[in-house]
DNA sequence: CGGTTGTTTGAACTGATTCAATCTGTGTGG
DNA sequence: CCACACAGATTGAATCAGTTCAAACAACCG
């Protein structure tokens, strides 16, 4: 479930103007951002936060943790179309959602409201380009799913989703080890697949010998092999 | 192939200025747009455009006709991830933008540089609201996509693209007609299958009594059952 | 301990791919 | 008008990747 918390001035910029900075966003922007009138929610993993269908009409900021984007066919089958990282947001848009919004692991998340983030946007030009390559950003990943779907085997797409993961969560490629932040039922939401063959590609991953697990732990055995038969060419994450 | 033709006054912006007013923008805004330095260039189907990985530093806006932008996985699948209809436009981006773009059916196409549009695009408040409403459109039909590519069987994906389709290039669903402007080919670089499933697809399709054909040309002959099993909700177009 | 959530495995099945051949329509040059 | 080339559509047979259903197992937590 959310929980709203009172917003402690310690607590509630702080961390998020660093990950604001770290996604590219100039220190006194982040400032005027973080300024905004705003609460802090924590949210919870696999619970129902926001569904598809009703107005957004606020900003979103994502402090620590994972959101995700997620529509369903008509029957119920569940697919995340989107995932936001710290330092990402969800901007407002006119009318309802077709999309709903979930956290993937336990994530902070700061909640404005849109009428307090339009006329900010309107008055700093230089924020309203900084949202304008997020949007080209996210796109851009976006057009790399369709490819990751649709194209290719269900093996290479785990392998990619391994690899994007890995880069937009910073990890160190030195460090040949990630806790995988999904569930196998979230990577089968995302790859367009069901959990049991997520399941099975993740076991035939270990044995030849790309990745070792211990529990949700991924240890890279041998990173540029996956990424290899991930197709995974970072140039879409800029 | 590109033949570029010399602007002449009567044929250059008109028809545009008229789809970009029909695709919302106002009048007076669509006049600056269409005033902009440019050139109309005739691009013909299935034929190199822009190719992957290049700078996209120029605007473009459809005409008439219908532009794709692909990219491909490794092995050279190659998979659509947008389509511009008359009145939408790719706009520029800073480096290189890692997807191609290729006419679905010949097209007229207005290109300009980015270095006359982004000026424009800051002076006038109006202009940038309609593009960042442009912009979360298409990003929407890319969610969309994503369900269809990840979630749906080969039918219904085909299906919903004809819906699509029809809704998007203004069929009246009172005609149960409409010029299929795709071919196997491209339904399946578009829906992630190959066209010899796509071809019995619509035979599929045909022997449900959904559809009829004659060559190219599409007959809807029961519109709302092929709706339902597409699983199409309009509401993602708005 | 019991409940919940996530992972793993097996067996049967099916939707879609692959490969290869044929067919059809359209445009081109002689 | 015919011959030829070319692009796209159609069909069949064999194969395979991924799903479905069902059951068992493991880890965690109050």
């Amino acid at each position: 479930m959310t929980t709203p918390r009172t917003r402690s001035p310690a607590d509630a910029g702080v961390s998020l103007r660093e990950k604001l900075i770290a996604a590219g966003l100039e220190p006194w922007l982040a400032d005027r951002l973080v300024a905004m009138p705003s609460k802090i929610v924590q949210v919870e993993p696999r619970r129902p936060f926001r569904e598809p269908g009703v107005a957004r009409d606020e900003v979103m900021f994502v402090r620590s943790g994972i959101l995700s984007k997620f529509k369903s066919d008509g029957s119920g089958r569940r697919q995340i179309v989107a995932l936001r990282y710290p330092g990402d947001g969800i901007l407002p848009r006119e009318g309802a959602a077709e999309y709903g919004i979930q956290a993937i692991v336990r994530s902070e998340v700061m909640v404005g409201k849109a009428e307090d983030f339009e006329p900010l946007v309107e008055e700093i030009p230089e924020l309203s380009r900084f949202f304008w390559k997020l949007v080209q950003r996210h796109n851009s990943i976006g057009y790399e799913w369709l490819v990751n779907t649709g194209r290719r085997d269900s093996t290479a797409r785990v392998a990619h989703l391994l690899s994007e993961t890995a880069e937009r969560s910073g990890i160190d490629v030195r460090h040949e080890s990630m806790l995988n932040p999904f569930t196998q039922q979230q990577v089968a939401d995302i790859t367009g697949q069901t959990s049991v063959n997520v399941n099975r590609v993740f076991a035939d991953l270990e044995r030849q010998g790309l990745i070792k697990r211990q529990g949700r732990e991924i240890i890279f055995t041998d990173w540029s092999e996956l990424r290899r038969v991930a197709g995974f060419q970072p140039g879409y994450l800029r």
